[in-house]
DNA sequence: TATTGTTATACTCTATAACTATA
DNA sequence: TATAGTTATAGAGTATAACAATA
């Protein structure tokens, strides 16, 4: 069954994961587990009290109103700013929305004279989004907001168990990245 | 400097949190510590990192298509699951939106027959929503779909990482309750 | 024929300001 | 006077369908 236009496909792609260019691919299938377990409550549960903590939840909201900028757009400027120049499509990829939405998130922020749009030479259906210098300037302030509001969740953790949560992310990227070779 | 109506304190509210009634603290001051340290950036850095697997950055995406529900109607249902009948202002809170945005958030889910709203008999002025039979059901069925996302992120996880990141959790939800009660 | 992106349309989310009803 | 919620308005995000240009 293929799936009409670029509408991601539903339910199975939790798996899905975003490569370097445009692809993804599912890997659900061969990792479905049983779908209810004790261990997976107790994350639920887990999940639900520290959301009970507003900056915990969405520890993005307060940089979005300091910058007076939508989380849409924070996303946008950052990936931006860490991939560098993009397919507006390819960026859409990143952040999670539709290339019909893609589409005026860029005009705003063309408009805000933050990103400026190009064509790509070698492929002419293709357009290209990259960081004005005034758009880079802000990339540097939200990336500093950010890695103040990564400090302050530190704060809150004994140092073991930073570094136990720094080693447990890392091995679990390690995975992620070996389990999407294998399928590639 | 008071604010306005019910705006939420800008900037420095990256710690304040949601008690069990409508009340709100900061707590940032006395934690503010160095804006960005090399701990900090490497959080920061892994997040990035794991950002690029699509179901790590928005394990919710999936199953609002599969319900036909947008995340703040998702959010909202959880929360009155989780909370039982809530006052909808103390729901706001909770998903961190304004007083005048979950009125039309409840408007919807009450046309969709998910939740009615009665009158608070003991505050006259306060609107309490509720789960109808049918929101409920809903609910559980969400409920299971959170789980079943939570087995398939631990699936990729050693098991003695599982274990490590239970006990992480636990300790800076024992953290943050008691630093919320030290200001109470 | 397939892919990249845009346009047009409609609905939802969101905040601000002004308002009503109750405390 | 303060608080809980609603209404009205406007801008942004989002998906769907139809379309244009390029491959």
């Amino acid at each position: 069954m293929r799936r009409p236009d670029d509408r991601p496909a539903p339910g199975a792609r939790l798996l899905a994961v975003d490569t370097d260019g445009e692809q993804e691919q599912d890997l659900g299938e061969e990792l479905e587990g049983d779908a209810s377990t004790p261990e997976s409550r107790r994350l639920h549960e887990l999940i639900i009290q520290l959301g009970r903590y507003r900056s915990l939840r969405d520890p993005l909201h307060s940089i979005c109103e300091d910058h007076q900028l939508t989380p849409t757009q924070v996303h946008a400027l950052m990936w931006l700013g860490n991939d560098g120049p993009s397919h507006v499509g390819a960026l859409a990829q990143r952040i999670g929305i539709t290339k019909k939405t893609i589409t005026g998130v860029v005009d705003r922020l063309e408009h805000m004279k933050l990103v400026e749009r190009t064509r790509d030479a070698e492929d002419r259906r293709a357009v290209i989004a990259r960081l004005t210098n005034q758009g880079a300037a802000l990339y540097d302030r939200l990336n500093r907001s950010v890695n103040h509001a990564m400090g302050q969740m530190l704060a809150l953790m004994e140092p073991e168990d930073r570094e136990a949560l720094f080693g447990l992310m890392e091995r679990l990227l390690k995975r992620l990245a070996s389990r999407a070779q294998q399928t590639v």
